[in-house]
DNA sequence: CGCCGTATCACTAATGATACGGCGGTGCCTTAGT
């Protein structure tokens, strides 16, 4: 293919829109790459840091497709910025459809007969089949879902809309679809590629380290003394800081204890009235806060450059979750430091979270109606009969469905699938399903500790945890510079990184990272394992697949 | 699973020690009541 011909305008034509609409003087090579795959009608998942110009991806190609922009975007607080944004540049305007934005049918309408651009929506908007509808009628041209790993962090249980995406996306014509998110390992990768039903897919995948953090783990034996190290720490270190928490309670005690040391702190979590979170998210944004101290509810849309330090007053549920919570330190590429305040048995509350259990009695009552109902059954309908509540229902229907004894039609009624499973299998099947979450889930957690643990160069451990080869030791996180980290040794054997292998037992999985004894696997059904290699080779445990 | 607050006991005066129960994160949505 000639140079200046075919995708060589079209990367011409990107980016004069990007000069032009949005004022950009270039491309990165990845945004470009994902755009040309865009226009050319593949689908695209894009792993970039926030900040990284991940909204470029769908902006700039949605000027030059025929039709408007679904985006799906997890808060509508960050709709509201996005859509504020888009106002900015002329580039055909951008509605918000929640119910926190009155207007949503005159909203709707605009977008059907082509006067905006860009429509924001949650994906509990998208559960609803009116609105759907309203979308299939405007024809989009293209569907961005922003946060991707939602698909995969929160879905199953907490925002079980997520996994309808992918009906939506179908029910919608399938146009390009783009992915993006800041944080995905592999595995969750795959998970957003298979539950959106993404087609033709390029992966543009940005590199991760940010050798600017300083990684650095201190361990404790009692809370108390964590809790006074961890105030005096984020008491004395110059510059602006982040606290991470597990509880809401302990958000208000730490925010408490630093403003007691004479620091400008505040807490951030969800059981705090609306106006007060704008007014701590606004200090914070605007320089009048020295630290926030949050639980997982402050992040998303947070891009603070100058932040100095995260601390974790506990470790969160996966090192997914740490990398993305430490990201926001040091976005300017100044030092920035990474501190989790660690004990072990801080581990128990996530263990706690994620010990959930499928409901048999309720997916056995459920299969049963739908069996002998026969036809489609509206959701609302079911929900009555059963007696429970939406959130319920859905996450019952959702593991039936995955279990292929379910179907959800356009409008979101519920089908017995015929042919399908009896409901005794559909349950059991179900049942299993849960059963590997739960157990992938427990093993992030352990890997959560292999990292709090581990005695090698703590970089490199999250860096081949999302599966980046990073065959040396970094020199400047916490066990490099007390000498205990050990170049690794990779002498091409049969578990080299990313090989794939079957366990006897556990069945098939990839190597995620190698030790000079020691192995982790991620396994397909059980999750991440970690096997001393002395052990593999004499039980013969591993085989190449 | 582990933590914290409350209740109870033991016991001669204020407190300490132990047992037990409840609670714990992320955001949409809707609807009732100011």
């Amino acid at each position: 293919m000639a140079a200046g011909d075919g995708t060589g305008s079209q990367a011409g034509r990107l980016r004069a829109v990007a000069r032009e609409v949005f004022g950009w003087q270039g491309l990165r090579t990845g945004q470009l790459e994902a755009m040309t795959h865009l226009m050319g009608g593949g689908d695209a998942l894009v792993v970039m840091p926030t900040g990284g110009g991940k909204s470029a991806v769908y902006q700039v190609p949605a000027q030059l497709l025929d039709g408007p922009t679904v985006v799906v975007s997890p808060l509508i607080a960050l709709q509201r910025d996005q859509v504020a944004g888009l106002a900015e540049a002329d580039a055909g305007g951008a509605v918000a459809v929640n119910s926190a934005q009155p207007g949503a049918e005159a909203s709707l309408e605009a977008v059907r007969a082509g006067r905006t651009e860009f429509v924001f929506l949650a994906p509990e908007q998208l559960a609803r089949p009116e609105t759907v509808e309203r979308l299939r009628a405007a024809r989009p041209s293209l569907i961005a879902v922003d946060e991707a790993h939602c698909v995969s962090a929160w879905g199953h249980d907490f925002r079980p809309d997520y996994l309808r995406l992918g009906h939506v996306i179908e029910r919608l014509g399938h146009p390009p679809v783009v992915a993006l998110t800041a944080t995905a390992t592999p595995s969750v990768r795959e998970e957003i590629t298979a539950v959106l039903g993404l087609r033709n897919v390029r992966q543009v995948v940005r590199g991760f380290d940010r050798p600017n953090l300083e990684l650095q783990v201190r361990r404790f034996v009692t809370g108390d003394e964590l809790r006074r190290e961890l105030v005096a720490e984020a008491a004395s270190r110059s510059g602006l800081g982040l606290v991470y928490v597990a509880t809401r309670r302990a958000a208000e005690e730490y925010a408490a204890a630093l403003c007691e040391q004479g620091r400008r702190a505040e807490p951030y979590h969800a059981g705090m009235k609306a106006a007060d979170r704008h007014r701590v998210h606004e200090a914070f944004r605007g320089g009048a806060l020295d630290v926030a101290v949050a639980t997982s509810a402050f992040g998303m849309g947070i891009d603070k450059p100058d932040v100095r330090f995260v601390l974790h007053a506990a470790p969160p549920e996966s090192p997914d979750s740490y990398y993305q919570e430490i990201g926001r330190a040091g976005r300017d590429g100044g030092p920035a430091a990474a501190v989790l305040f660690y004990r072990p048995e801080e581990l128990g509350l996530r263990r706690f979270f994620a010990a959930g259990r499928a409901d048999e009695e309720l997916l056995l009552r459920a299969a049963t109606l739908l069996r002998e109902h026969g036809g489609t059954v509206p959701a609302r309908e079911l929900r009555e009969t059963l007696g429970v509540g939406a959130t319920r229902l859905t996450r019952v229907v959702n593991l039936l469905e995955r279990a292929g004894a379910v179907a959800v039609t356009g409008r979101g009624h519920l089908r017995w699938t015929a042919g399908g499973p009896d409901p005794e299998q559909a349950v059991e099947r179900a049942v299993e399903l849960e059963e590997s979450r739960r157990r992938v889930d427990a093993s992030r957690i352990e890997m959560m500790r292999g990292y709090a643990e581990t005695t090698g160069c703590r970089r490199r451990f999250l860096l081949e945890y999302f599966g980046e080869p990073y065959e040396r030791v970094c020199g400047h996180c916490d066990t490099c510079r007390a000498g205990e980290a050990e170049a690794p040794g990779d002498d091409g054997g049969p578990f080299a990184m990313h090989a794939r292998v079957r366990h006897s037992e556990w069945g098939p999985g990839m190597v995620m990272s190698r030790e000079s004894d020691r192995v982790t696997v991620l396994f397909e059904e059980v999750g991440y394992k970690t096997l001393l290699l002395e052990a593999v080779e004499r039980e013969n445990l591993l085989v190449g697949a």
